[in-house]
RNA sequence: GGAGAGGUGGCCGAGCUGGCUGAAGGCGCACGCCUGCUAAGCGUGUAAUGGGGUAACUCAUUCGGGGGUUCAAAUCCCCCCCUCUCCGCCA
């Protein structure tokens, strides 16, 4: 959410923002609201000042005994006068709130003009591609043929987008999170964290998934519990309606965590295989930074998450989204993207984003300045530190083997109970 | 699922037979005084948000959230949320 002051006395910056972002959100709309705010708000505050005057003078006539019944037949009727502008101005007031809502972040000035995902620039490549003297299968085939992936069963038991991981493959998955897991937090001294894996409504507008994304999470029937879409949400709002210490900054947290997604709208986009997913597991890392600092955390974040790819030895790039492409909330995002033999292309395995205050701003979370009485909100960062479905399909790719086999990373052996590599049945 | 208690300012805690109560008292905090040994005492001040004014100041809103009754609501009525205790059930 956007400051309200600032959208209403600098309303061409916001302007030119949803232009960059090629956002159909009108600021037209808001400014005449909060013109005809301000107008109501004039008048009603005016009759109330005239009731509590009055209010005053009646009390005071009751306790020495006097008539104040011409007193309260005015004040009736001033009243349901102001009853009425009370009742005009509280949807006025809800319009205007809906509409701030519903608006997204502005781009940080560093993050590259553009209109779609074409024009994201590629800010640095990291290792090579490797050299197969063979034609590399696509994950699911591979997985499927060492009969550790199943999507029929899968399908069975819950639907499309779903996969069931037997044995190797479960154990993969497992020592990929744990690795993982133990960079962050032993390395690059994250405090883990197991949150909720539902959440109410209240924490899901706190990190901008509703209202206006409603669509994309799977809520419980007759609950108002939320699966999470992602450990931002439940990390972010741990700190809702709190003030921090200015000493704690920056805090940081990581998760693992599974992610439930409806991906409503993506039909026929990556039908096979596990790239899109209604469930996943993902490594989260949440910071919340001090404003001046954020953008140093971004790029510790991203590289926090670099760390995975390299130890694992997998080439990737990163790119930066640009103001056409970013999300609704961020104000700079990189992107990780893991090379995929077996697609023969870049996929996103990684998104890292400073939300600046946007977020702390919808779940009001402050910090107190040493040097100020007032607070302020800190900023929130959330990454991927990774995505644990993708970083397997990642790991299956680009270690596939000419004879079919599968050769375990070496960084991943000690996880995997002496598996170093799986062969066909 | 059943029964009960409660949600008030940074915190604790009165008020809840409706009317100078934005809210006693305490703690904490800030400033000042006093005092020469840890420390204590005394005095004063101390909510947030929005509007107007150079300013002193002033107006409005806010006692979990929403709605209602009333000239007037922290106080009365209705709905919802949350927390706690006891019982039941349960990995």
């Amino acid at each position: 959410m956007l400051d309200l002051k600032l959208v209403q006395k600098n309303p061409e910056l916001v302007r030119e923002a949803l232009e960059k972002r090629g956002s159909d959100i009108d600021i037209e709309v808001f400014n005449s609201l909060d013109q005809k705010r301000k107008e109501l708000v004039q008048e009603v505050e005016t009759l109330k000042a005239e009731r509590n005057r009055a209010s005053g003078e009646i009390s005071k006539r009751k306790r020495s005994g006097e008539d104040a019944s011409d007193l309260i037949e005015t004040m009736g009727k001033v009243a349901s006068r102001v009853k009425e502008l009370d009742s005009e101005l509280g949807e006025i007031e809800a319009r205007e709130r809906e509409w701030l809502v519903s608006c997204p972040n502005i781009p940080n000035e560093t993050t590259p003009l553009g209109k779609s995902e074409d024009d994201n620039p590629v800010l640095r490549y990291w290792g090579d591609k490797p050299k197969l003297d063979f034609k590399p299968k696509e994950h699911w085939e591979l997985g499927t043929a060492l009969g550790g992936l199943d999507f029929e069963r899968a399908a069975k038991l819950a639907g499309a987008r779903f996969a069931v991981q037997f044995g190797w493959a479960a154990r993969l998955e497992r020592a990929l999170a744990a690795f993982m897991l133990d960079v962050q937090v032993g390395e690059h001294g994250h405090t883990e964290v197991i949150p909720p894996y539902m959440v109410n409504s209240t924490s899901m507008f706190g990190t901008g998934q509703l209202p206006k994304f409603a669509g994309d999470s799977f809520k419980l029937a007759d609950w108002d519990y939320y699966l999470i879409p992602t450990a931002e949400v439940p990390l972010t709002n741990l700190y809702r309606d709190e003030v921090l210490e200015e000493d704690m900054l920056p805090v940081k947290f990581c998760a693992l965590t599974p992610c439930f997604r409806s991906e409503a709208g993506s039909y026929g986009k990556d039908t096979k295989g596990l790239i899109r997913q209604h469930q996943f597991h993902k490594v989260e890392m949440v910071r919340f930074a001090h404003p001046e600092h954020s953008y140093e955390d971004l790029e510790e974040m991203t590289a926090n998450a670099e760390t995975i790819l390299q130890k694992l030895g997998i080439h990737y790039r990163v790119i930066e989204l640009c103001t056409g492409d970013i999300g609704f909330s961020s104000a700079k995002t990189y992107d990780i993207e893991v090379w995929l033999p077996g697609q023969d292309k870049y996929r996103e395995i990684s998104s890292c984003s400073n939300i600046e205050d946007f977020q702390a701003r919808r779940a009001n979370i402050r910090f107190k300045p040493r040097d100020s009485k007032k607070t302020a909100f800190v900023h929130t960062l959330n990454g991927s530190g990774l995505a644990v479905g993708r970083t397997f399909v990642a790991v299956l790719e680009n270690f596939q083997q000419a004879d079919g086999s599968l050769l375990i990373p070496e960084a991943l052996k000690p996880y995997m109970g002496g598996i170093e590599k799986v062969e066909a049945p």
